[in-house]
DNA sequence: TGCGCTCTTTGATATATATCAAAAATGCTT
DNA sequence: AAGCATTTTTGATATATATCAAAGAGCGCA
């Protein structure tokens, strides 16, 4: 598990407004900087954190792609999110000073250190911070509450146009093609992570490939009729 | 929608170890006080703040039992939690200034209205309380985790022993009778939160009761096996 | 460049839970 | 206290998704 590690700046990073405050006074933004302690590099197919670890900070993506996941006793796994860059991962470890989930990069990725000590002092000093932190750990709540009502109420076909809606719309404030995409994980994962088996989430694949809304070449996903897919979800929480 | 109002002190409240943070310096208990600002009561079926209002304070219950709930556009209701005293609700509001749930009074309740501007402020003093507030979000987060495997991956009667084991801890760590209570909310909004229908949590009910692990009477219920009800769970994230 | 491994797709069948329906129990209203 | 509405239970049947199985596609490694 190699980990590179290097110093740069928050104020400096062209991610900032996904991951951190607006509105930070100008002549404070050094002070985010001591927030990032050092970044470190993630290969593909290793954790970044796992379960039951010491919690001492969050992480913030900056470049790659990860996934979150809980494990039962019986080794049932359920993913819990997929995280990309400008994304804070590690928030559930906070109540009880451990990884309550483990953290996996699905490529090779960086991130940001930010020791969740350092976070608080900041907070403290600056109410912009302070806030932010607050949105952040609100938006996930939301985000798991909208989980619960695809889980709890879709049927598959719902739960993948909802995962791909998502997926789009992140793409999309990252400016990155909303129409052509690759994904980063396995069908196992995705159904995983919708509460449904590999195959069933690759029949609903394909029933949207047979509709001409989208066009499936294994993890290549071209978006013919992204209204098509909206029409499919119902969007729960989140309006 | 009748709503009395008055006056209380959180630095006498019984409640305070379960819904305020420990280790607060007894000179600075009174702080504590400025949190809350009223008490508000709310009668059984009434709602406490619905999905979509202005989002202005946290709510801490102080007598009573609540459910949250979103509703997607088609109307399917997800109830995403049960709420008793000592435990916040509103958390979702924070991230949009709005509320994102419904919190409905399952049960004649009280809570203490806390303003959030007011705990942030009062975070940035007392570093306790701002951990306080942090493990809060956070325990929020690792618990609809833990909702997501349940939903993700199990089955009807794993769902409905998780539910009761969880039940008997709360009741346990508020002093009440582990060993027998009364449901304050229908087999329906049971099925809601749990990703079933009412019929087959009727039907787990009365399997668990056929293997003696349970008394049934409607909404009466008697543990009579808690060993064999913690079996049957296989606890997720937080063990 | 070809071989083997893993992932994905597709088909056939099984099964857990949903749906539909009706009776029983409870409790609320007058 | 009677009657009506609501909730719960139970049974019969339907259905969406899981499971089992095998073929096809893509990718890494030698």
């Amino acid at each position: 598990m190699k980990a590179e590690t290097f110093k740069v700046a928050c104020s400096s990073c062209n991610l900032r407004e996904l991951c951190m405050p607006i509105g930070f006074d100008p002549q404070d933004m050094h002070k985010l900087d001591e927030i990032v302690t050092i970044r470190k590099k993630i290969k593909q197919g290793d954790l970044l954190f796992e379960n039951g670890e010491t919690f001492t900070s969050l992480y913030a993506i900056r470049t790659g792609f990860f996934k979150t996941s809980v494990a039962s006793e019986d080794g049932r796994e359920q993913v819990t999110g997929f995280q990309m860059a400008g994304e804070i991962i590690g928030l559930g470890g906070i109540v009880h000073d451990r990884h309550t989930c483990s953290a996996e990069a699905l490529e090779d990725s960086e991130v940001c250190v930010m020791p969740f000590d350092h976070i608080e002092d900041l907070s403290r000093e600056f109410p912009v911070l302070q806030k932010h932190v607050h949105k952040i750990m609100s938006r996930e709540i939301v985000r798991e509450n909208g989980m619960m009502m695809l889980l709890g109420n879709m049927s598959a076909e719902e739960r993948l146009a909802n995962f791909l809606v998502n997926l789009i719309q992140r793409l999309f404030a990252r400016g990155q093609s909303q129409s052509e995409f690759i994904l980063r994980m396995s069908r196992e994962e995705i159904g995983s992570y919708l509460g449904l088996k590999l195959e069933t989430v690759s029949r609903a694949f394909s029933k949207y490939s047979d509709d001409g809304i989208i066009e499936v070449k294994q993890k290549h996903i071209k978006i013919l009729n992204p209204d098509a897919l909206k029409q499919i979800v119902n969007s729960p929480t989140c309006k």
